[in-house]
RNA sequence: AGGGCCUUAGCUCAGUUGGUAGAGCGCCACCCUUACAAGGUGGAUGUCAUCGGUUCGACCCCGGUAGGCCCUACCA
């Protein structure tokens, strides 16, 4: 079995290039994967995103005119549903477009009844146990929503604002005492003013109380060293139903909490004058009344770091009230330990440490949210006795006292705790179904690391407390993508890019490559557009290489039981035998790399392979036999051309699924679709690739380098590619000679030779020369210029080898005279470096010697 | 404040067991050669941020510095 859950994107939203990334990693392991004959699943799915659904859907009835609050609950969740019904398959339609080959089957919506199920099972399980309480609490507030929400979904931002400095007469003397806030509107929420006990300048007042400004209210000053002394002016106000750490001396000193604020962010009934008026709004008024009534001492700019709510982007508030909330003490303990001992493996290593520096800092966790569309917290409290009633199904009376006066707790779950479950909600838990047994735990988690906490510890926490066992076994964490400048993709900045107008333009496979070929191991990447291009170019060129091919495979029927039949070895070319070879090693290389998720190197070897390899020379070394009509080698090109080509496809499949599958095909060696057929290992293939060879490979590498050096001659000389030439090519070795001789034909044509002469000799008088050396083979090239071009081009050529040459002769007898590397280094290296030294100063010898042969 | 990441050719980036630096794009020259001008052939370009250490040898390992990015964090 190989699983893959996807990451359920929001039902409402729309696919962006974060999702193009994401999801093709994923399609690329299981296309991977189930080519090679393991039990894949690919599990599709989208979340209902409580809050940011919610609030698409109310701003689209404020547009209409309606409240969600005058609806009610039960025709507000019905016209979410419309909204979910409307919109849900949109990011599906848009993933067929990317190519996403997920089973539509097992398609999950977090809503769902069996998922729903798997919520209230664990609700009510952490309840039993202890680890889901509900408590009165200082929480991240939310006005817009009029909801709690978790510490993860506060952004803290640093912000400029203004330290107030504001006098609080001392009650029974002249005294005033200043203090320092940035929130100058909590004063009326203070319920003591803090001083650090060791400070002289306040320790006489300790015990005494301040009379608050303009509401005339008694608090005591108190002494805790929490207090820092260098800060504001030493003395803190303290507003414990307003600030997390107030809240934290309020519960230790025993202090009254004092809320002014209301659910919607505006002061309460307890702030007299200032009742109504948003925070922002309130500050300005009561800074002016202070200042009226002399009790604003100073105003100094000050930047700070103020939390904001993700969703919304206003301030959060600390707000008291009662919440449901997951300890994660002991949930986080185990999570922790299957990480650190590398039960789950991070890829790339670095995020462990993030995670476990998490999970050592944890909170519990608030799950309740006061919204209504999600799942709806399964409590209900009876109004006779006042008891909780937890339950997996709907109760009808109360637990404690059978009391039928029972009414649902209002509230829905965190969007990210039916997420939490997902990996085992899916597959069909708490039933006991095949798929939960076959596929738990899933494979790998491909995922960004901006959700590492909302979603992957809180998985990996569920996962082992409800079925004992981890999520799944890696987590490959990509990179974002960037703008072309580096800017985070987002609507405000209005630097997002649709994919699917990629698409439009480019082709999804394009899209796909240009994304494996940047997704270097936990990078970010930046999209660009002319790399894009250069993917969609490469499609192409696969395409018109396909084409060629195709072309001159018109009459050739594939041997029956693949290349038994096949005519004798020798009707094989060097080429052939070279691409043959370099197929194997391409094929190790990719799956290697897969293994490894190293993609952009997969996709790079693979580019590489059909550009360079394919098209550049093997399909140019082949066009003489295949316009030929000789039937043995003919032949012999056809089966490499179609071979190859089959196995270039499939390779290149889960990268660029479409065009691998429509040029497919139309091969004339196939089976019934790539999708489905293996893919290539070099161990299962050996009946093929046992025709290609390491020798013919270096053979060709050596003619590959000659023509190159002819080719390289004639441009540095500007002789016109038209213009036939003469070649002398002069082998110092046996092996040499051959090789050059059995390819003698495809070095005429490449090179555009009038003739070409294999034989060892002098160098000529007026003439270009390029020593070319390979292990132990060398070759001289010879070009006999006199009358074709003025010989001075050619000097500045051999001019600038000559001192590239130096310049490596210098390091390396450097190196060999250094007695200490010749003492240290690992005997072949300083053997390889001796070698190197001889090869260059005897061609650093020839190029001299040519050199003077032309300045005659 | 703590932690992490990054700095390699004009641009975007590869470079995993330390042995004389690579790709794509761009650039220059030549080319409409019957798969492909979204192409072909050839070419130029780097004190691998900086300083120091380890080593026979460092882009790679260790430490300092500068610049950029990100995360975590309650400084009123």
């Amino acid at each position: 079995p190989y699983c893959v859950i996807l990451p359920p994107p929001n039902v409402t939203g729309f696919l962006h290039m974060g999702h193009a990334l994401d999801h093709t990693i994923q399609d690329v392991l299981i296309r991977w994967k189930r080519m090679s004959g393991f039990n894949t699943l690919w599990l599709p799915g989208s979340d209902h995103a409580g809050i940011a659904t919610q609030a698409v859907v109310e701003k689209d009835l404020r547009q209409q005119g309606q409240d969600r609050l005058e609806m009610g609950r039960e025709a507000f969740l019905k016209e979410v549903w419309a909204w979910k019904q409307k919109y849900g398959d949109r990011i599906y339609s848009q993933m067929k477009r990317l190519g996403d080959s997920v089973d539509w089957e097992k398609e999950t919506f977090t809503l769902d009844e069996g998922v729903s199920r798997a919520v209230r099972k664990v609700f009510v399980h952490l309840y039993k146990k202890g680890w889901l309480y509900q408590g009165e609490r200082l929480v991240n507030w939310s006005p817009p929503l009029q909801s709690a929400i978790s510490d993860l979904e506060v952004v803290h931002k640093e912000t400029k604002g203004n330290l107030y400095k504001l006098a609080y007469p001392v009650e029974g003397t002249d005294e005033r005492l200043v203090i320092a806030t940035t929130r100058p509107e909590t004063y009326l929420g203070d319920s003591c003013v803090c001083v650090h006990p060791e400070d002289e300048r306040y320790k006489h007042l300790v015990g005494k109380n301040v009379i608050l400004p303009i509401i005339n209210r008694k608090i005591p000053i108190i002494a805790d060293d929490y207090v820092d002394r260098e800060f504001g002016t030493g003395a803190l106000k303290v507003t414990p139903a307003h600030d997390f750490n107030d809240y934290n001396l309020g519960k230790k000193h025993n202090l009254p909490f004092h809320n002014i604020l209301n659910v919607d962010g505006t002061l309460n009934e307890s702030t007299g004058a200032y009742q109504g008026l948003k925070v922002q709004e309130a500050r300005k008024h009561i800074v002016k009344d202070l200042e009226d009534q002399g009790f604003l001492v100073e105003i100094e700019p000050h930047t700070h770091a103020v939390g904001y709510c993700d969703r919304t982007g206003a301030v959060v508030e600390p707000f008291l009230s009662k919440q449901w909330f997951v300890k994660t003490k002991e949930l986080s303990t185990p999570a922790r330990h299957v990480v650190s001992n590398e039960t789950i493996q991070f890829i790339p290593e670095q995020w462990t440490k993030t995670y476990i520096h998490w999970m050592n800092i944890i909170e519990d966790w608030c799950v309740s949210r006061q919204l209504w569309w999600g799942h709806r917290i399964p409590a209900w409290y009876c109004e006779d006795c006042e008891a909780i009633t937890v339950s997996e199904s709907d109760p009808s009376s109360c637990e404690s006292c059978g009391s039928k006066k029972i009414t649902q707790d209002n509230d829905v779950l965190d969007t990210w705790f039916s997420s939490a479950l997902w990996p085992f909600s899916t597959l069909g838990w708490p039933e006991d179904s095949e798929a939960l047994k076959t596929f738990y735990p899933t494979s790998v988690l491909v995922t960004g690391h901006d959700i590492i906490f909302f979603w992957v510890a809180r998985m990996i926490m569920m996962g082992l407390e409800m079925k004992g066992d981890v999520p799944f076994r890696k987590v490959y964490i990509h990179g974002l993508i960037r703008d072309s400048e580096g800017r985070k993709m987002s609507k405000s900045l209005g630097n997002s890019i649709d994919p699917v107008e990629m698409i439009d333009q480019y082709g999804a496979d394009a899209l796909r490559f240009t994304l494996m070929a940047q997704m270097a191991t936990g990078k970010d990447l930046k999209f660009s557009l002319p790399r894009l291009e250069g993917y969609r170019n490469f499609m192409n060129k696969l395409w018109n290489a396909t084409r060629f091919s195709l072309t001159n495979l018109e009459g050739f029927t594939a041997p029956k039981n693949g290349v038994d039949s096949v005519l004798p070895a020798t009707e094989f070319t060097t080429a052939d035998r070279w691409l043959i070879f370099k197929t194997g090693k391409l094929q190790d290389e990719v799956n290697q790399y897969l293994e490894e998720m190293r993609f952009s190197d997969a996709a790079n070897a693979l580019y590489s392979f059909i550009w360079h390899d394919f098209c550049d020379w093997y399909l140019e070394f082949s066009k003489p036999t295949l316009y030929g009509s000789v039937a043995g080698p003919k032949h012999a090109t056809q089966l490499v051309l179609a071979q190859t080509l089959n196995r270039i496809v499939r390779l290149l499949h889960p990268f660029a699924p479409f065009i691998t599958e429509e040029i497919y095909r139309r091969l004339p060696i196939r089976g019934d679709a790539c999708v489905i057929d293996a893919y290539p290992t070099s161990q299962e293939d050996q009946a093929w690739l046992g025709l290609g060879s390491e020798i013919a490979a270096f053979e060709m590498e050596l003619v590959k380098e000659t023509i190159t050096a002819i080719r390289n001659i004639r441009g540095e000389n500007s002789i016109k590619p038209g213009q036939k030439i003469d070649v002398y090519l002069s082998p110092k070795d046996d092996a040499s000679q051959k090789i050059l001789g059995k390819n003698r034909s495809e070095i005429v044509r490449l090179g555009q030779l009038n003739l070409c002469e294999i034989a060892p000799r002098e160098s000529l008088k007026k003439c270009a020369l390029a020593p070319i050396r390979m292990g132990d083979s060398q070759v001289d090239v010879i070009v006999p210029l006199e009358g074709l071009v003025d010989l001075e081009k050619e000097m500045q050529r051999l001019k600038k080898l000559i001192e590239k040459q130096e310049k490596d002769i210098k390091i390396l007898s450097g190196k060999l005279n250094n007695q200490r590397f010749l003492a240290n280094a690992p005997e072949d290296v300083v053997e390889a470096d001796r070698a190197l030294l001889a090869t260059v100063s005897s061609r650093v010898e020839d190029l001299r010697a040519s050199l003077m042969r032309l300045s005659d």
